[in-house]
DNA sequence: CTGCCTTTGAAGTAG
DNA sequence: CTACTTCAAAGGCAG
């Protein structure tokens, strides 16, 4: 009934976009996961969706992080005069308040806080590379559509692109229905303004530090995510914001509770135990030793 | 094979 | 309402 209601309103939506400026966006009901789906303030409204893709972005001037004039991120004051946040909405603060924090992981001098803001790999004016992500093409996944390429949030629960070949063994019935059950395509969840950012940046970050691990490279990319100017995160904010919004479209009766507790809950004794340097990351060090001054790294910038 | 590591943000849950 | 938790992606690695 509740469900109901938010789609019907986002229906509404859908059919009847708002001409211009997020301001005149009708209140929707309470937001099943649309809360702060407007884009931040200053930030034009893209028509055709992801046209901006394709269109000419100046590469991000190189960022000096010694100056400590890092754009922090956008925050709910910045949107106060746009968005009807509530809480956990978009643009709180990150989670760690010591940002930006020291890196548990050694980042090699190519990657080290000064040099890893690239210099311009292109002349200004330059197209900024395209986004490659499947989803954030329109029209893929969606159904109809001429290219009916599954949108990439449908996934079998083993989280492979290929469904397991179905088991002719016998099972019993509670077994099989069991098994049916935990077979059905599991609907991911969409990519948050960050995520996006990792996708599109990640290939990036391995070629330029010639790293693999993905912990140590969402560790340089959290740092670069928080030195892009605040119209740079925009970018990825708007990009989320359609995100959710095709995923409403596609999976109108889908909720993020739906693959809630799917994964192996961490319990927080275990979390606790890893930032407190009680297990070993991705390194194979162990957090409180990771943690101590890297020596190419400049302690000014940190 | 499973889960951890690591990041941010969205959304869910609990009090 | 606030604080906390889970899950999105990624790939190496330990158990």
């Amino acid at each position: 009934m509740y469900k109901e209601t938010v789609y019907s309103a986002f229906n509404l939506l859908m059919h009847y976009p708002p001409a211009s400026g997020a301001g005149q966006h009708p209140q929707p009901q309470p937001p099943l996961h649309n809360k702060a789906s407007q884009p931040p303030h200053g930030v034009p409204q893209l028509s055709p969706l992801y046209e901006h893709l394709s269109s000419s972005h100046s590469t991000p001037a190189p960022v000096d992080i010694s100056q400590k004039q890092v754009h922090r991120p956008l925050q709910t004051s910045d949107l106060s005069g746009f968005y009807s946040l509530t809480s956990g909405s978009m643009g709180q603060l990150p989670h760690t308040v010591s940002w930006p924090s020291p890196p548990l992981y050694p980042l090699s001098p190519s990657c080290g806080y000064r040099q890893h803001f690239p210099a311009p790999t292109a002349a200004p004016g330059a197209p900024y590379p395209r986004f490659t992500h499947p989803s954030l093409m329109l029209g893929s996944g969606v159904p109809g559509h001429p290219a009916a390429i599954p949108h990439p949030a449908i996934v079998p629960p083993s989280g492979k692109q290929e469904l397991q070949p179905y088991d002719h063994s016998l099972k019993t019935q509670a077994e099989s229905k069991a098994e049916k059950e935990a077979k059905k395509p599991t609907i991911k969840k969409p990519l948050n303004a960050f995520m996006l950012y990792m996708k599109e940046m990640r290939a990036k970050v391995i070629a330029e530090c010639t790293l693999k691990e993905s912990a140590a490279i969402n560790q340089i990319l959290g740092r670069r995510w928080h030195a892009l100017s605040r119209e740079e995160q925009a970018k990825y904010y708007e990009l989320a914001r359609k995100e959710r919004q095709l995923h409403m479209q596609l999976y109108p009766g889908w909720s993020a509770r739906d693959n809630y507790g799917k994964k192996k809950r961490r319990s927080r004794e275990k979390h606790q135990e890893s930032t407190t340097g009680g297990k070993r990351n991705a390194f194979g060090t162990y957090p409180e030793k990771a943690a101590a001054p890297v020596p190419f790294l400049p302690m000014t910038v940190l």
